[in-house]
RNA sequence: GUGGGUAUAGCUCAGUUGGUUAGAGCGUCUGGUUGUGGCCCAGAAGGUCGUGGGUUCAAGUCCCAUUACUCACCCCA
């Protein structure tokens, strides 16, 4: 038997109203805060994400969905959304009509990872992207944003965590400093970290093994080495988050994977989900654009992970929504008025109702437990002597009462079977 | 890419020191008198015990391999 490819999944029909629950909140918060949606193409030129991610980066380097077309273009399955959204405004000079755009997009990404719990192959992201400004208010807007959406699922145990990268310049200072701390002590450190000294010094902090850490704890800190506007910048978005009353924390280790950040970086985590924590994660990353075009445009955004946010509304069972139900189940007493309740389920369908009814020629029994099954307000029973009479008979399912409509009267049924 | 765990009905799982026709709950279907659901009751369908080898008189049960799933590392959302 053929089964889904490793890493990725079907979404049922029972799981799919949880779905449609939160895109439905994404758009709401993301209207309320002015953002347009965008989409763009799941592929793309495999060099757009190459040089925006960076081709050091582990997800350039070997988690990429890429193969050569038939015309032997290199193409690429988008692994995050960014590099696209800038392309786009880039493409189409968005930034030459209006001088900020703000843009939010819920969309399918690709990444050839091993999966584990809240780690997918094919997974779904909703985020926003900012610009057009290099204004900290911005930066705090993308955190509040995202925080508003995952605290209206419900969700406790969240975790804010903030820092900032600064500008190229003093973060370049800054590597030389840590690079000197570590140069006596790199004999000691795990053989990842050491590595890492040279692909990406600042990842060290992140390492989970208790030697490097130690090493760490008394290495000198970006924040600490930032130049005075990025401070100052940073001083903003920390003020408008206390304002706008989200609790955050600074995590001078919250060093991106993606090249491109510059200045805040930050995550939402919680502790519900298994060891893929993130919910969300973004940063300014205001020389991307540049990097994939030809002029600067200082960008802010993020990207939260649907799987893993839905997942957190499962194990907090922060979330109640079930399917809504039909309208009304016609259940037809004679098997051979099936065209009869046909017809008239037709008919109200056409007026906008939600109707069902039986197809597979099932007693009334069973079509009134389907009746039920389907959480059916309303029954309509067609048949028997009052069918002789050209009457159906509506039934409210919740209080059993019943009364006999005309069949000729199809707005009364309709309005009844409404009300 | 590297480790660990699991694999029995549609789902969740039992299955005793290897020993006759492999079980339960839920779900599905049918019925419990003329044309009516939820609760209850009765019955039915549904499994080559992941796959391939091996040990044995005998394997769902032991051994090996393989695949899938899963969790963790890594990385990230």
């Amino acid at each position: 038997m053929i089964k889904t490819i490793a890493g990725t999944k079907d979404t049922l029909p029972g799981e799919i109203v949880k779905w449609r629950y939160l895109e439905d909140l994404v758009r709401k918060v993301m209207s309320e805060f002015n953002y347009k949606e965008i989409r763009t193409p799941v592929f793309e030129e495999t060099a757009l994400f190459a040089r925006g991610i960076g081709e050091a980066t582990d997800i350039v380097s070997k988690e990429m969905y890429t193969f050569l077309d038939r015309s032997e273009t290199s193409i690429t399955l988008k692994p995050e959304m960014t590099a696209s959204v800038v392309r786009s405004v880039l493409e189409h000079s968005l930034d030459k009509q209006q001088q900020l755009n703000k843009l939010y997009y819920i969309s399918p990404m690709f990444r050839q990872e091993r999966p584990q719990a809240g780690r997918f192959r094919q997974f779904h992201q909703f985020g926003a992207e900012a610009l057009g400004s290099s204004e900290p208010s911005l930066d705090a807007e993308m955190i509040i944003v995202a925080y508003e959406v995952l605290k209206s699922l419900g969700l406790s145990s969240l975790e804010v965590k903030i820092n900032s990268l600064g500008v190229p310049e003093s973060r370049e200072n800054y590597k030389k400093l840590l690079r000197e701390y570590l140069s006596d002590k790199s004999g000691k450190l795990s053989e990842e970290s050491r590595k890492r000294m040279d692909t990406n010094i600042l990842r060290i902090f992140d390492s989970k093994i208790d030697v490097d850490q130690e090493i760490m704890q008394n290495a000198p800190l970006l924040m600490e080495h930032l130049d005075d506007d990025s401070l100052e910048k940073f001083e903003e978005v920390k003020k408008l988050l206390l304002v706008a009353g989200i609790p955050f924390e600074i995590d001078p280790k919250l060093v991106r994977g993606l090249d491109y950040y510059t200045h805040t970086t930050f995550e939402i985590i919680s502790k519900n989900v298994g060891s893929q924590s993130a919910l969300c994660g973004g940063g300014r990353y205001d020389l991307l654009a540049n990097e994939i075009g030809d002029r600067d445009i200082p960008g802010v955004g993020f990207a939260a992970g649907i799987e893993r946010i839905l997942l957190a509304v499962e194990n907090e069972k922060s979330l109640e929504v079930s399917e809504p139900g039909i309208d009304v189940y016609i259940t037809r007493l004679d098997k051979e008025l099936f065209g009869d309740a046909y017809d008239l389920a037709l008919s109200l369908r056409r007026s906008g109702l939600n109707v069902e009814l039986d197809y597979l020629q099932r007693s009334v029994k069973a079509q009134m437990r389907e009746a039920n099954r389907l959480n059916a307000r309303k029954a309509i029973f067609i048949g028997g002597e009052e069918f002789e009479r050209n009457e159906i008979v509506l039934k409210d399912m919740e209080s059993g009462d019943q009364q006999t409509i005309a069949l000729s009267d199809l707005d009364s049924i309709a309005n009844k079977t409404k009300g």
